[in-house]
Parts: C-alpha cells; structure tokens; sequence
DNA sequence: AAGTATTGTGATTAAATGAGTGAATAGCTG
DNA sequence: CAGCTATTCACTCATTTAATCACAATACTT
C-alpha cells in the first residue's frame, strides 16, 4: 500500500494540532496545505473534510497564529509554513508556555513543602512513577538504594544515578530476577552491587527505591486486562517521606539487614 | 502590596494549564495545590473557586497526567508535584507532541513546494514576519540584501545573517533611518554595509529583503488604533518567489541600482 | 453585455463539551 | 446507633464548536 504512511500520518497530525490549541476544522486545513503545499478553499474542501464555507474561518485562524500565509486574488489562495517551520513554531510557542506557567508558579509555590510526611502518597503510570524516582534520586545527598527489575532501569535513571554519585552520593544498586548482571556495571560503573537474599521471582514487585534513609518508594507492576506484552504492564507506586513515616521505617530495616547481609557474605 | 505578585501570578498560572490542555477545575486545583503544597478537597475549594465536589473529579484529572498524587485516607489529601518537576514534564510533553507532529507533517508534505511562485503572499504580525525573514536568510547560499529600519534587526535575526554569512553568503546590510550605525557592525560584522539613497523616514517601512535574487520581502509598520508606544506597532509583510515574480524583478532593479550607486561614492 | 458559475460572508441551527448544583451513598466519630 | 462528613453520581445550564444554508459579490463565459 503506497498510502499506508500517509493513511495514519493524517490522523495523527490532526490529533496533535488539536491537542497544541488548534480547532478540528483548522487543523484539518492545515494538514490539507501541508499535502498541497498551496491551495484554493475549495482544494482544501475537496481534499479533507471540511465545508467549503468554513475553510475561511479555518485559515483565518491558522494565519493569526502564523501557519500559514495569504494570497489575495480572487479565489484566495493558502500556502502552509514548511515542516521545519511549523516545528519550530510549535517549540518556541510551549518553551514560552512552560516558562510563564513555571514562573508563575513558582511565586505561589508554599515554602513549607516539608520533607516530614505522616502518611503515603500513591503514583500511578509507568512515566510518572519514572518521573518520581528521577526527582528522588535526584535529590539525594549521601545515599540511594535502588532495587529494581531490569526493565525499569531505563537510560533516564541510570543518568540520573550517575549525576547523584558524582555529586558524592553513594549508589547501591540491585536487580530482582537474575543474580547482578553485567550490564548494572555498564550503566551505572561507579555503583556498588548487592545481591537480593528473597526470591522476587513470584512477586508482580517493580522498584525498591530508598534515598538519604529518609525518602522511600515501591512499586508494583500490574497487568491491564487482557494478556499485553510486558512492555505496556502499567505500574503503581506508593512512597513515604520522613524519619517517622511508616513506609520509611520499614524499608529502612529491610534494606539495612539485606545490605549488611550482604556484606557478610 | 505583599500580594501583588501573587494576585497575577494565580490568573496566569491558570491561563496557561488551560492552554496546556487542563480543565478550568484542573487548573486552578493544581494552582491550589501548588499554593498548599498539600492539602484535602475542602481545603482546596476554600483557596480557589472550585465547588467542593468537583475537587474530586479535578484532583482525578490532574492524577491521570501524573501531576498531583494522592493519599487515601479520609479525607483524600492531594499533593502536587514540584513545580521544577512541572516544569519538566510539560516541557516533556510537549517535545514529544511537537516530534510525533512534523514525523506526520513530513511523511504528508508534497515535493513539489516549487520555489517559482505567481503572485504575492501576505504575512501578518511582527513575530509571524520575523519567522518568514528567518526562513528566507536561512536558505540562502549566495547573498542576502537587508534594509532594516533598526528596532528589527533584533539578535535572532542578526544570528541568522552570520550563519548565513559563514556558510559562504555574502551578506549586504542597510539602516533606513540614520545612515549605517557601527551598531551593525558590532551585530553583523561579516557584512558589507552600504547607504539608501533614498529617504524613507516619512514612510511606514519596516524591512527590504532579497535573498539569492530569488526571493524577496516588503514589510510596512502600521499603526493599530490607539497611538500606542512603537513596540506595538503591529508589522505586516508580503513576500514572492521566483525569477518571474513581479515583486522579485522590483526589488531586483531595485538593489541593483541602490547597490551599484553605492559602490561608485 | 448579460447570464451563469463560483467565491466569500454572515446568519442560523444542532451537537458536544464543560461548568455548576444538588441529591444520594458510603464511611467515620462520638 | 445516630449524626456528621466525605465522596460519588446524576442532572441542568451555558458556552463553545461543528455543520448547513442563504445571500451578496465577484469572476468567467458566451
């Protein structure tokens, strides 16, 4: 099938345009000017669906944001911004976004985010479990203790890792399922290895995460519904702040005796 | 007023979680919560002006895009990511919206974006016009003409014109107001400078633009309503293609004679 | 030059989304 | 067990957005 790309670029561009402000009618437009490079409102008609009338209002609102540029003749003609420029477009447009929204936010962030947590906070979805062990480890000073199952120890942690240890934290790390690996030593060279005396193998147990002796975090993975492939099992998380929090507390004692266990040995 | 930065920042915190795709509720729940650092439904809708019973459905929300975690106890307490960590996963996002878009822009866009143009595009907007000369610099590989009233020679476009420059184009570059300023030399100093014999100052230009005597760009300043103070004033462009263009052969003669009188004094 | 076709604009209607409200259920506390 | 609070659910109202139609203006054809 030649129009195989082509059959599911469509879609998804409109997906994304309407996701990044545009409306259906406009985002249409556009991936119709992009397939034509220029065009009469009725090409655009013919070529997607959208009424003929209503193609004005769509590229109208396309050229207000800069997308694309008129022609005034009688029948007007559109021509889209190229790829690259749409792009870039789109980039400069959030990078401003996020920085207000950041800035913003910043003056009304509370100073009393106190690291003392009474109880435990549960994260759900594999990228924001990620995103919370990044910002963990990345706050660490003096220690991490990372357990985890091969598969999560993505490049994005492993970075991490590295910048902790550089940084003077010492990393201590293990895997789950088989005995530790070669490939730890690879990602992560300055850490120091230790080998899990429990059997995880039955357990659905995802990550072990301690920090400074004082920020926790565990995770489980979980089957949707029906059979996936591994890859999109979803993954849900608890974590626990503070000397006193009970989550803390508990791994503290786990991981103290199975490191010094370890260490035995 | 201790609460002059906050009572902006609140309004505009909002604005922009909507723009990145949050429901009102959402928004102004994830700004309470930033505000809180943590906190439970009523003390939520106490902050902002979210009805208590919508929290819920906000704080779900908000969960879903993995920016506030929860705590199940009763009441539910909310807690809200860092806003460093916000920061970073927008930017996230977004990176990943903006490459899925031009993968399926590019698969989409014709070939024949023919450089050969019949009539006249207009541009309008001081940024959607900066863009344009942007683009059009940055494709050229022999010579770049540019007379600039000085406002819009802003550092972007100077950078351009170097790259330019460094990639063999010759660069010849114009003031319109006062004859040439060492300003430009310091911005651009790989161009070649020359004078307009012509006095533009009771006229609204805004830039001139030829690159590889192919492609050319007018722009005219044009007061909106009120008179506002000049870094308003609103910018519109129009721009053509190809040796047949009218507006090419135009500004062609144009420079030519400009240039060429230059050389003689 | 007149008629026909096509382009552009505006008004109008219908559908969908989202905001706001209140009632019903579940869970805790005394 | 009673009274309270927290949570969920269902419904209304309003605003926005999609879609259609009718008309005016312009260009093209014979």
């Amino acid at each position: 099938m030649s129009g195989d790309q082509s059959d599911q670029a469509r879609p998804t561009a409109v997906k994304q345009l309407k996701a990044l402000g545009l409306s259906t009618y406009a985002a249409r437009t556009f991936v119709a000017l992009v397939s034509l490079g220029e065009g009469t409102a009725q090409d655009v008609s013919e070529v997607v669906d959208v009424p003929r009338t209503r193609v004005y209002d769509a590229a109208d609102e396309l050229q207000n944001r800069g997308l694309v540029d008129v022609k005034q003749s009688s029948p007007n003609r559109y021509w889209a911004i190229s790829t690259e420029t749409a792009g870039r477009h789109f980039e400069q447009e959030y990078d401003h976004r996020v920085t207000v929204l950041t800035d913003a936010l910043d003056q009304l962030a509370s100073a009393n985010r106190s690291t003392e947590q009474q109880g435990v906070w549960t994260v759900t979805g594999r990228d924001t479990v990620t995103e919370r062990v990044v910002d963990f480890i990345s706050s660490a000073n003096e220690e991490v203790v990372y357990m985890t199952v091969g598969e999560l120890l993505t490049d994005e942690v492993a970075e991490c890792l590295s910048t902790a240890n550089d940084r003077g934290a010492s990393i201590r790390l293990a895997e789950m399922e088989q005995p530790v690996e070669t490939r730890l030593e690879q990602n992560v060279p300055d850490a120091q290895l230790f080998e899990s005396v429990w059997d995880w193998s039955d357990t659905p147990a995802g990550r072990l995460l301690m920090v400074d002796r004082d920020k926790t975090l565990v995770s489980v993975l979980v089957d949707g519904n029906g059979e996936h492939p591994p890859e999109s099992r979803d993954e849900t998380a608890i974590w626990g702040a503070g000397q006193t929090n009970s989550l803390v507390v508990v791994l503290k004692a786990l991981f103290t005796w199975q490191l010094d266990n370890n260490r035995d040995s």
